[in-house]
DNA sequence: TTGCCAATCTTTGTATACAATAATTCCGCT
DNA sequence: AGCGGAATTATTGTATACAAAGATTGGCAA
């Protein structure tokens, strides 16, 4: 059990400015991201307030965030653990993110200002070098950038922030089932042809795009129906929290 | 101010039981939806916890949980207040209800099993009834089990809670936003059209179904755009402005 | 050995005390 | 009166203590 992921989770935290409920969700969200956390790891709090040097209030608000945004399975007199969406769910997220990235898409064809462009542009490029060198967690961040700014500059401020809930959730879900020996999941020029269609103002066009985009990367998934990793552990009942190996 | 909006909140709630945040957390959302709890409200914590008979820490979790169902308006070392929805605001959340719901509406279309259907029929009749015996309130109940069961049925469970807290929002706004004088938002025949199309397997029928009966709500609304504060202040930062202020 | 139960320990749930910050009030001044 | 501005009050933020519920461990018996 000498996972030391504390120390995984407090990399490059800033000492001096006060820790809030704020800096913590946003440090476990980005270690889950980054696959730092495994889905099942337990987030004790009182373990999380010595990593962070705060108590058990801040904490707790802390989880009861990450709880709302998937991130954390929190239960009753239960310590909270990393979630581990089931497949199922996996391919419902999916559909959902098609659903309303597509739809922000159509939106906001023809409707971005030219410095909205550029930025995107640059992450686009961002995220082609970073392939090229393999460079696959700056890779994620541009990608992760990329769509962020989607949902950011959506007019429709509601979808804008569905669209961020499904872009972290979709992440999630991407480094749990990516297919072993799969070093990216990267698909070459799908960004730059949605860039085409925004710049050039063919909603229709954006909307397919996305919906090419993701269709693709949940190609890329190993979706087959072994059964979730959540139901074996409450079938067992949950004595080992760490690496299920399959077969 | 003597609002005595305490008795209000704290209506049926049976004594007894031990309180847990979840309660506080469905009386209050009950009281806003109800309008029983006009926007703007405050909701200092010890009153809550005084009305609850809890601790703050309790209230406290209720509130996050709140902000997080966008219930209630949480600012830092501020009190929480009953949210209210701007005018941009509502048109987007009806917006995306729309992409929503229609979206499960067409996935629901012919595969909704006997009882569920029967379920369905009986809300439809209940509102029809409550509406001709203008009993507003029961109406509502019954509109609000309507979607309430599509939600629950979606066999997208990540698009059903999502809708589940589009239909809140929506219903929020609706009460904030009804034109004055008009003593109900019942759409005839609507829901019995989408009951129609679900139950004959109908997916882009139940879809439109969907978007009309949501259009024709929205149309119900007084959603001119008498401006929000921001204005005023836009106005005062500004000095260039054609000086009305006195002195 | 295996299974079960009790004791122990760990972890969360709740309440409360104190600190820090925003809102209010009241007073003196113009 | 009208208007700052400081003292006061109200309210939230954080930490901690204790209670309650799970999880773990060890021993005992079949």
């Amino acid at each position: 059990m000498s996972n030391a992921w504390q120390e995984v989770v407090l990399a490059g935290t800033r000492t001096g400015g006060r820790i809030g409920d704020r800096d913590i969700v946003d440090k476990v969200r980005r270690a889950v991201l980054m696959q730092r956390l495994p889905p099942g790891t337990k987030l004790p709090e009182v373990t999380l307030g010595d990593v962070f040097g705060v108590s058990r209030s801040v904490v707790r608000k802390a989880l009861t965030r990450l709880a709302s945004e998937h991130v954390v399975d929190q239960r009753p007199n239960q310590v909270a653990r990393v979630r581990a969406p089931s497949i199922a769910e996996t391919r419902e997220t999916f559909h959902a993110r098609r659903l309303v990235e597509g739809e922000v898409a159509s939106l906001l064809a023809g409707q971005l200002a030219a410095d909205a462009l550029t930025a995107l542009g640059a992450e686009v490029e961002g995220e082609a070098r970073a392939h090229a060198r393999s460079d696959e967690p700056a890779r994620i961040e541009h990608s992760l950038a990329i769509h962020h700014l989607l949902a950011e500059h959506s007019p429709n401020r509601v979808l804008g922030a569905m669209l961020t809930d499904l872009v972290l959730r979709t992440s999630i879900v991407i480094a749990l089932y990516k297919r072993r020996g799969l070093a990216s999941c990267y698909l070459e020029g799908d960004h730059t042809a949605l860039l085409a269609a925004l710049e050039g103002g063919e909603p229709e066009a954006a909307r397919r795009c996305i919906h090419d985009h993701l269709h693709g990367l949940e190609a890329l998934l190993d979706l087959r129906s072994r059964e979730t990793p959540i139901d074996l552990m409450a079938i067992l009942g949950s004595s080992d929290a760490a690496g299920q190996t399959p077969g």
